[in-house]
RNA sequence: GCCGGUGUGGCGCAGUCCGGUAGCGCAGGCGACUUGUAAUCGUCAGGCCGUCGGUUCGAAUCCGACCACCGGCUCCA
């Protein structure tokens, strides 16, 4: 027979051939890292024969299908080993997710798991890899699959729900199966235990079944697997890296802020250097914002309930805001968004085409009840300070407002370092409000946007909120985690909820659009994942103290103290560790504050008017002139480079 | 909110299982040393062991509740 692969040659192959077969025909280094093969478009096992005319390709164990090929089956053989050691044992579902896998179980007589148990599981699983067990393919009926998982409720309920995804189809269902155990399953599977080796079980977790939270909450394993043992430990380094980077960690460490329980979950304080940092965050973002035509505005942090009646906030999202406060017969609340003050703004005065488009702009604190399990670090917080900004516009200035804009937002985020965007558009949602016409239309201006600017996006469908389609701009840090970041909505429901309007050139009145945004998104998370993006090293222009003189001897100090003057006369941030230990030791301390400079001045510093300079993460260079140095900081500085 | 884990000087940890009044390192104060690129030496001080309650002659240790944090789940305008 003849199959065809996907350079669209074409292959001869014995009657009957699978296409582990077909892999090991091409080559034996195929072979061994096949691990699935796609036959005409859908995916197979290596053991599934092949039929005449047959598209077919291989998978292997390097790519990112045959990385999830390879942990689904990894996450078969865990559940196959708790059942061993855990007889009784429910299994679930267990699938593989990014970068691992994970499985769910109940175990008999409400028993947990403990950090002991991942270990032996492991030593489990490694004996059934050695055993080399086959996974064989059986297809059964409705009734048969029932009736083989009968003492298997979560399997029972997967195949009376036919999930396909989980091998239930409407009349047959799928097993996999090896020695001794068997799992509901639609596959691919690797074609034994013996090609799996590369793993580790990292954590365990409760979660719920089918994650519906009134349900059964089950215990869940998570492991990673990797087609090598070099890839599964480059892949433990980065979650170590990750650890290193932690910005909870960090903020100690740096003395940035910290989380006092005598305030409650969420709601940090920033010490005086992470304040600097957020100042000076802050004090950037205002200066763009002024340059591109924003007005500054304020606004309170508690509110009649009637302004969120009319925004809609409390009939939708009563459960996330802070409990209400009753004053003077009336009943206030903490506000959850800015937008209705903003609006309020806008509606102090009747409007004219004239004065669009309108921008407005604040560093608005926010207060959102997050529930206490949710709560992590900078990243999920209770007191989230948004730089908030609203555009009312006439509805032909809408498209040419969202690309000047998602232009700026870009502009903003590249001075922070991050430079690699993904984004999103997110369209109308099955419960909406709104104009099918008024969709399009907004939905339309999003895309021109996107267009514009030339950002890579995908669609996400369906994806918006109640009221608005958005941009969502992700970014990739560091070490390549995806950030969500910024947003763009057009409203369609505020502006009718607040009646505004404006009084067009055809002096009739008019429906503005409005444009929500936040840009860093929250203060507090944006500032957690700088700190993780640059590992806590801030570039100068960020750093609470830009360069650290260290005078060698005592006798150097008064040197120091001018090199100090010169440095703060420059509007550089500076400060002098005086000779009270040595010099190793002062520079090691300047080294784990992360500072950008440290400049060590001797004899031949004060004879020639000279710094050493010591930079971060560079080589040691000796008898700088100190206006040198200067200069050269200011520039780093100014270029927020 | 749910499941599991953790909570001991500013930080990192030991002691908890098998109750008998707390220890180490770093950081900090003081003194000496006077230092040329990642840890100078000595000395001193610092903790009602997360909080409240219970058991006990006696609780960091056992039990309960609460608070906070960690890993997930669910949620995220």
């Amino acid at each position: 027979m003849k199959v065809s692969l996907p350079d669209d040659s074409t292959r001869e192959l014995p009657d009957g051939s699978t296409a582990g077969d077909l892999a090991a025909s091409i080559g034996r280094g195929l072979a061994k890292a096949a691990v699935a093969a796609v036959v005409n478009g859908d995916q197979a096992d290596l053991g599934a024969p092949l039929h005449e005319g047959d598209r077919v390709a291989i998978i292997t164990a390097n790519t990112d299908e045959g990385r999830y090929v390879l942990r689904h089956s990894t996450a078969h053989v865990m559940a196959q080993a708790v059942c061993d050691l855990f007889p009784g044992a429910k299994y679930a579902i267990g699938p593989p997710v990014e970068d691992g896998f994970y499985y769910d179980f109940e175990l008999p007589g409400g028993a947990r798991f403990n950090e002991d148990d991942l270990g032996r599981i492991e030593a489990r699983m490694r004996e059934i890899v050695g055993e080399n067990q086959p996974f064989v393919r059986e297809e059964l009926s409705r009734e048969e699959g029932l009736a083989r998982f009968a003492d298997q409720p979560f399997k029972v309920e997967i195949i009376e729900g036919v999930d396909p995804e989980e091998g239930a189809e409407d009349s047959a269902v799928s097993v996999y199966r090896n020695e001794g155990w068997a799992d509901l399953c639609r596959g691919p599977h690797v074609p034994s235990t013996s090609r799996l080796g590369s793993f580790k079980l990292l954590k365990v977790a409760g979660a719920y079944w089918r994650g519906d939270e009134h349900r059964e909450v089950l215990q869940r394993i998570y492991g990673t697997a990797w087609e090598s043992d070099k890839a599964l430990a480059e892949h433990l380094h980065r979650l170590e890296e990750a650890e290193r980077r932690d910005h909870r960690k960090l903020g100690v460490e740096l003395d940035l802020f910290h989380f006092p329980p005598e305030i409650g979950g969420g709601l940090p304080v920033f010490h005086p250097k992470g304040g600097l940092i957020r100042k000076l965050m802050e004090d950037y973002s205002r200066d763009e914002h002024e340059a591109a035509g924003y007005s500054f505005v304020w606004t309170p942090h508690l509110s009649k309930s009637t302004l969120f009646e009319i925004s809609g906030h409390l009939a939708w999202y009563a459960d996330g805001m802070y409990p209400p406060m009753e004053m003077e017969g009336a009943t206030y609340y903490p506000k959850p968004m800015n937008c209705p003050m903003h609006i309020l703004i806008y509606k102090s005065q009747s409007r004219s085409y004239r004065d669009l488009p309108m921008r407005l702009f604040e560093f608005g604190t926010v207060y959102r009840f997050e529930r206490s399990g949710v709560l992590h670090g900078l990243t999920r917080v209770r007191g989230i300070t948004q730089d908030d900004s609203h555009i009312f516009c006439a509805p032909d200035q809408l498209a040419g407002e969202l690309t000047s804009l998602l232009a700026f937002v870009l502009k903003v985020l590249r001075t922070f370092g991050l430079t690699e965007f993904e984004a999103e558009l997110a369209t109308r949602p099955e419960k909406s409000v709104g104009e099918p016409a008024e969709w399009e239309e907004a939905t339309d201006a999003l895309r021109q946007a996107l267009d514009a600017v030339g950002i890579e996006y995908k669609v996400a469908e369906g994806e918006g909120a109640f009221y608005a389609p958005k941009i969502d701009v992700h970014v990739r840090d560091a070490i390549g985690r995806r950030w969500q970041i910024s947003t763009l909505q057009v409203d369609l429901q505020m502006p009718q909820r607040f009646d505004m309007e404006f009084v067009g050139a055809d002096n009739t009145r008019h429906r503005p659009y409005m444009i929500h945004r936040a840009l860093f998104g929250s203060v507090e998370r944006f500032f957690a994942i700088l700190l993780e993006h640059y590992a806590g090293a801030m570039p100068a222009w960020l750093s609470p103290v830009q360069a650290r003189v260290l005078p060698v001897r005592a006798d150097h100090e008064l040197y120091a103290a001018a090199v100090l003057g010169r440095l703060q006369a420059s509007g550089l941030r500076a400060d002098v560790a005086e000779a009270d230990e040595p010099l190793g030791g002062r520079i090691r301390k300047a080294k784990l504050e992360k500072l950008p400079y440290v400049l060590v001045v001797g004899d031949d510093d004060v004879e020639a008017g000279t710094v050493g300079v010591n930079p971060r993460g560079g080589e040691v260079e000796r008898g700088v002139q100190v206006g040198t140095f200067v200069d050269r900081l200011r520039d780093e500085v100014e270029s927020k480079s």
